[in-house]
Formats: C-alpha cells, sequence, structure tokens
DNA sequence: GGTATAATTTTAAACGTTTAAGCTCAAGGC
DNA sequence: GCCTTGAGCTTAAACGTTTAAAATTATACC
C-alpha cells in the first residue's frame, strides 16, 4: 500500500504538499498539482483513513446495536434501518459499526467500552425506554448520539420517533369508518414506552368516537404469539354485546396469533373480525386474508437518525432536534371486507 | 480522554513501561506494574484503538454487505447473521462494518475503497455467485476474506456454505417416507448456483427413488410471491395422473406462494398438498398450515465465518478452509399430514 | 569491591496523516 | 537596489500507540 510519502517522492515534492493537493487545502500551483495528482493516479494512492483518524481524532464510524429477537420472532426493520443508516452515513464518509449486545446487564459497559477506546464517534439507538441507562450514560458522559425512540421527557436529547398515537389513531378512525364500535386492543406491558404511546391513539380515538372502553378490551401481553393467540381466545369468549368485532395489535406478530386464534375458532378473518397490526412486515402482504398494517418510515428514520448524528458530531445542535413521524396505514383485506354487526 | 502519556506521568514511569505493563510484553517489576495499574485505573484510561491500529496496521474491522430485499420480501438470516458475526469478532476484538451496496455495477469498487483506505482487515461475503465479481477482486489482490455461499470451482477460497442439496433431500426422503411420488420442485433460475446446489438434491432424491421427474415439475422462477403463487396454479392444471401432491419450493417465500395458491383454489395445505421450504423464517411456525421448512445454521455459519476470517488476517490458513454445514428439516403441518393418492 | 550478568526502565523511532510555522523567491513599490 | 508582500513550498511537530535498542540499576559471582 502505497503511502502518502510515496507519492511526495513520486512527485518530488514534500508529503505536505501532497496533502494540501488532496484535501484542497493550502495554495499549491497547478503544475505541482498536477504532478502531484498524477503521481496518486500512478501509485494508486489512497489515504490511511486510520492515520486521517488518529490525527483528527475520530474514527468517522457510528455504533449501533440492537437485541436479537428471540427465537420464532422476526425484526422487521433491521435490514431497512441498517441499509438506509449505512448509506446515508456513507455520503459523509461515515460507516456503520454493529456491536453485538446479548446481554443486557452488562449494555451500558460495551457502550463505555466503545466510547472509551474511541471506537466510534457517535451512537444510534433504538429500542429505547424510559430510564434508558444508555441514554443516562450517553448524556452524562456528554457523547453524541440520536436515538430512533423516546425516553424521560425531563431528559434533552436528538430523537426521531414515528407517531404511534397517530398511527394507532389512524388504524382506529378507518375501523370506526368501516362501521366498527366494539374494538379491542392487544398492547404492551405498562413498561414498554413505545407501548403506551400506541396505546395513547386507541382510548384518544375511542374517546373522539364517544365510545367507552368496555373492560377487557384492552390486553396487554408481550410480544409473542401465543400470548396473543390467548388474548384472543378470551375476547371471542365475551358475551355477543361486548365481543369485540375489530382489533388493533400492536405488532404484525401479535395481529397474526388474533386472526389464527379467531380462524381456529371458525371466524372468519375480515369479515367476522377486523383485524389491525402494526409494522407492516413484507410478511402481512401473504397472510391470509392479508393483514392490514402500519408502516413505518423506516428508510427516514435511518437517513434522518444519520444526518442527526452527523450534525451532532461536528458540534452542531440538529436542528430540529426531536423529529416525529407519521406511520400510514396499509389498507388489506383483514378490515377491508369486514362487516361489523 | 487520558492518552498513555498521562498515565505514564501519573505513575511515574516511561509511556513505554506503560505499553509493556497493558500489554504483558516485556518485564516489569510488579511493583511498577502495580503503579501503573492503578494509574489506569485513577485515570479511567482505555487505549485509542485507532493509534493501536496506526502502529498495528490495522483496522480490527471487518467488512460486511449485503443486498437490501426488494419490498415485500424479506430477508430470514440477516439479523442471527450479523448478530452471530459480531459476537465471534466481538470475542477477538474485531468488530463488523456493515456498508450499504445499493448498485451492483460499483460493487466491486465499494470494496476496492474499503480495502484501499485500509478501513476493514477483511470481508465476510455472502450471496455468491459464480463469476463472482467480489471474489475475483478479492482473490487477485490478496485481501483476506471468508465467503458464506460457494462460487467457481477452480478459485480456491475459504468458505462457509450451507448444503442446500443434502437438505432438499432430507425434504424429499420425508415425503417419499409419507408416500409422495409426484413430487414437483419450485426452484431458481439457472444462474444462481445455490439454487443449483438446492436442485441437485431435488434430482439425486427422485433417482434414488426410482421416481421419474415428470415435465412441468420444476419450475424455475425469481424468489417472488407471484411466480410461485402462478407456478403452483400451473401445477395444479395439470391431468391428475401428473399432478404433484407435494412441492419443495427453495424458500419460504416461495412456499408461501405455492401454499396460498392451493389454499385459493379450494385445496387444503398439508392434506391435499404438502408444501416446504427452505430457510425456516421465523413466520413459518405460524402459517395455517405451519410450514415444514429447512433451518440453515445460520448461527454457527456467522460464528464460523469470523474465527476463519481471523486465522486468515493472522495469516494462516483456516482449517478446513471449506465447510459445508447441514441445514435441518423442521416438520410442521404442511406435509406432516399429508396423504398422498 | 569490581565485574559480568540479569532485570528493569527509558529513549527514540515508527506507523501515516494534518497543519502551524518557517523558508524561498519572484514581483511590485518606493 | 532595497524592502515588502505574498505565493508556493518545506520543515517539523503532533495525534497515541508499539517496540527495538540503549541506558540504567540491581544481583550475583569471584
Amino acid at each position: 500500500m502505497p503511502t502518502i510519502k510515496d507519492v511526495a517522492r513520486e512527485a518530488g515534492v514534500s508529503i505536505a504538499t501532497v496533502s494540501y493537493v488532496l484535501n484542497n487545502t493550502g495554495a499549491v500551483s497547478e503544475a505541482t498539482r498536477q504532478r502531484v495528482l498524477d503521481a496518486v493516479n500512478k501509485l494508486g494512492y489512497r489515504p490511511s483513513v486510520i492515520a486521517k483518524g488518529l490525527q483528527a481524532r475520530e474514527s468517522r464510524m457510528f455504533g449501533y446495536s440492537w437485541h436479537p429477537m428471540p427465537p420464532n420472532q422476526f425484526n422487521p426493520i433491521l435490514e431497512k434501518f441498517l441499509h438506509s443508516m449505512a448509506e446515508a452515513a456513507a455520503r459523509h464518509d461515515y460507516h456503520v459499526l454493529t456491536f453485538p449486545c446479548s446481554d443486557p446487564v452488562c449494555e451500558v459497559d460495551v457502550y463505555r467500552d466503545m466510547v472509551e477506546s474511541g471506537r466510534v464517534d457517535g451512537f444510534v439507538l433504538s429500542n429505547t425506554n424510559l430510564n434508558d441507562p444508555r441514554i443516562r450514560y450517553l448524556l452524562e458522559a456528554e457523547f453524541p448520539f440520536v436515538a430512533f425512540g423516546r425516553s424521560n421527557p425531563e431528559w434533552d436529547f436528538p430523537w426521531v420517533d414515528v407517531d404511534g398515537a397517530d398511527g394507532v389513531e389512524q388504524a382506529m378512525n378507518h375501523l370506526l369508518e368501516l362501521g366498527h364500535r366494539r374494538i379491542a386492543c392487544l398492547a404492551w406491558p405498562e413498561e414498554s414506552l413505545t407501548g403506551q404511546y400506541r396505546l395513547v391513539g386507541y382510548y384518544r380515538a375511542m374517546e373522539r368516537a364517544g365510545l367507552t372502553v368496555e373492560p377487557g378490551w384492552v390486553i396487554r401481553t408481550e410480544n409473542y404469539y401465543q400470548d396473543a393467540y390467548q388474548a384472543a381466545q378470551a375476547w371471542l369468549r365475551l358475551p355477543p354485546e361486548t365481543r369485540p368485532t375489530a382489533v388493533v395489535a400492536l405488532t404484525d406478530l401479535m395481529a397474526i396469533g388474533v386472526m389464527n386464534a379467531a380462524s381456529a375458532a371458525g371466524l372468519e378473518v375480515g369479515r367476522d373480525l377486523a383485524v389491525v397490526g402494526f409494522d407492516d412486515a413484507p410478511i402481512t402482504g401473504y397472510l391470509r386474508p392479508p393483514l392490514t398494517s402500519l408502516r413505518q418510515p423506516i428508510a427516514e428514520v435511518g437517513e434522518l437518525v444519520v444526518t442527526m448524528l452527523i450534525d451532532l458530531v461536528r458540534g452542531e445542535m440538529p436542528s430540529p432536534a426531536q423529529v416525529l413521524l407519521k406511520p400510514r396505514l396499509i389498507v388489506r383485506d383483514s378490515t377491508a371486507l369486514s362487516k361489523p354487526t
């Protein structure tokens, strides 16, 4: 691998001149400039990003970590998110470092390691929650990061999030327009901030429609198929006058559990029971019936998060520092054909 | 951020001594050693990986790139693969850099960039094919890489692959044991090496069972739902004596297309038509009926690929340099209940 | 006590960049 | 002709490590 010294020798100039030419800094005569450029081409020289990094005290890398899904669960956003981040980063000569984080106990230690060893210049966080220890640490360390997701309101940090409340409200309005009045919601445990936001949309829509939420309509479970399946069974056991005709589930996986439970109970999903999911996983369109779901603008989130982070490492607060994007309801047969009674 | 100089000053020694202590190289008295360690702790010092990298002429990063899936297709392996790679890498103080590669035309340029700028010490390739330009370039540049997947037989390079032929053969044997005799295969275009390997398993099993492959039983399509759907329709139009009672599809997505087409035609998948997929995507267990599929040992592949790459960057050829792992057939109701007639 | 040897520590160069500061020289003004 | 100016270029230090080689100190042996 040729170094800047080789280029300098080849062009008959000092290494400083080569550097000035390559960075378009400093005054260099056109003749010298050409000689340097020719030498660069002849030798196929590329500056070492490591050496540049040492000099500039930066790594030009952003760290991103995620919790692996339990078996039999899919991560509907990872691929798109990673790809859009990597693309946006590459446009500014940054790269994305993916690091593992299996054990939540030592999670912060892993982040600290990255920070203190200078591995990365910033982080992208996802799957944030209230009192997120990573955010607490990074804020305290004053280390640049942007989160996909919100956290404690009293913490001031840059984030991008998808408006779950608005999304669920869109789904609810769609169901209400179809004539549904008894609508259930399959939610997440109270600890989940994202789950809380989404649930807000449910309550808001019900209230606006002047409907009361009957006991049992909101069931909170973990994001497991089996839990969703059982929740649906519980709804189907309700007396006809309070039995839901539609369900909004906070994930596609949970929606699938509901669909399968309903089918197994002899109902025709889409006609007898409307179901809405969340995430619009690639699979949703191929389910029977195809599942209405809320699509998050993941590519946009990835792009935004990275451009904001680039602002941040340059020392400027991104503006706006908090961005709330709207999901889009993709209507399919799991709701479109429903006829509530 | 404290540097080695700060530690040296704090401990009252030279920076060389600090380095010797930290790397357990060179002879240092126990007393000095303790003083250095105390200083390290007191200051919270962590060596800069960039500076180390410059000195050692290495980045301790491995590059990995993948082609994003078209919309409505899922990548069943990315998450696990990335995670197992990152874990294995981290155990040896390496990290995984994910970089984007949207445009296949300039794909090699992106790899070359990474190589020449010293961004990475090696690559993990996936989705390899015959005459893969990346492999051609990396071999010529003598740059370390390990592939998940095979390529031209005359190219000698380290790879790990999942034995698709064996996998399909497992599926076929399972179907044959159930009594199926008219078995179709939904394959990939001829250009796909992986597709070819998998198809070999089909022909091998048919031959071993003494069955002739009727015209029309093997259909090659791209990995699209719609193509699979239409292929299934074509099979169902065949006269009863050659109409397949079972289908092996080369991906879960294609299997889903077949299942849905069969259902739409009034058949009960699992009873009237057995279907097998490939990849065992997380969704398979939740389909109706749950889909029998071939599970690739992705975590093992990721781990292996990285440990082999680490051997390689150390200058040793990994041994063995080519590893063929067997997939595992996960039997579910899409075949288990079939009663061929 | 002096010397050879071993143990410990330091010095200094190197890795490949950037960049502040200094040097050289031609041009222009007086 | 001398001084100033500025363009063009070089020198050298710095970034934070590692490590060969030199220097120092301690130990052992006679």
